[in-house]
DNA sequence: GCCAACGTTGGC
DNA sequence: GCCAACGTTGGC
């Protein structure tokens, strides 16, 4: 099983949105990095939701791949802000997973706190000027963030 | 294929 | 609101 970090605006679609969804389809992501990282998602995967753009940021909670990889449905959607002209059915250029909800953490695990502690130096969303919305996550650093947050998963 | 200009992300 | 760090676009 793989480990990642997921960043939403909370203010757009934070944990709790999820959480009241249930399921959600990870729509909209236009960077080719990250959408190469979708690709690599496999179902059980677990991953750290994480909130940006917000006052504090951090992790909010934890989320659960439960589709295999499929085309992104609202680049075909001329109406949808992530309408892509230049993709077509036969050739979708971009790929999305289906998340599940699956806890969220009693504190924010706060980006401070992972950059005060250098078990995280490693951990790609301490790195500076790192904007890529999905990223890989070592084990490790997944159980450490979980144990940080008092959750048990 | 280079690179300047532009747009976006996201912490601060 | 600022701006660093990227990614993308388009002229050449």
């Amino acid at each position: 099983m793989d480990h990642w970090l997921i960043k939403s605006e909370p203010d757009v679609f934070g944990i709790d949105h999820l959480k009241k969804a249930g399921r959600e389809p990870w729509s909209g992501v236009r960077n080719y990095q990250a959408r190469n990282f979708m690709k690599e998602m496999k179902i059980g995967d677990l991953a750290l939701f994480y909130h940006s753009s917000t006052q504090p940021p951090g992790v909010a909670g934890i989320a659960k791949v439960v589709s295999k990889t499929y085309p992104d449905p609202t680049q075909f959607q001329k109406k949808s802000e992530y309408f892509d002209p230049k993709s077509t059915e036969e050739k979708p250029r971009w790929w999305l997973v289906d998340f599940e909800y699956v806890a969220t953490f009693t504190d924010l695990v706060k980006l401070e706190a992972l950059k005060a502690d250098p078990f995280f130096n490693d951990m790609i969303v301490c790195k500076k000027g790192t904007r890529l919305s999905i990223t890989p996550v070592e084990a490790a650093h997944f159980k450490r963030v979980c144990k940080l947050a008092g959750c048990k998963i």
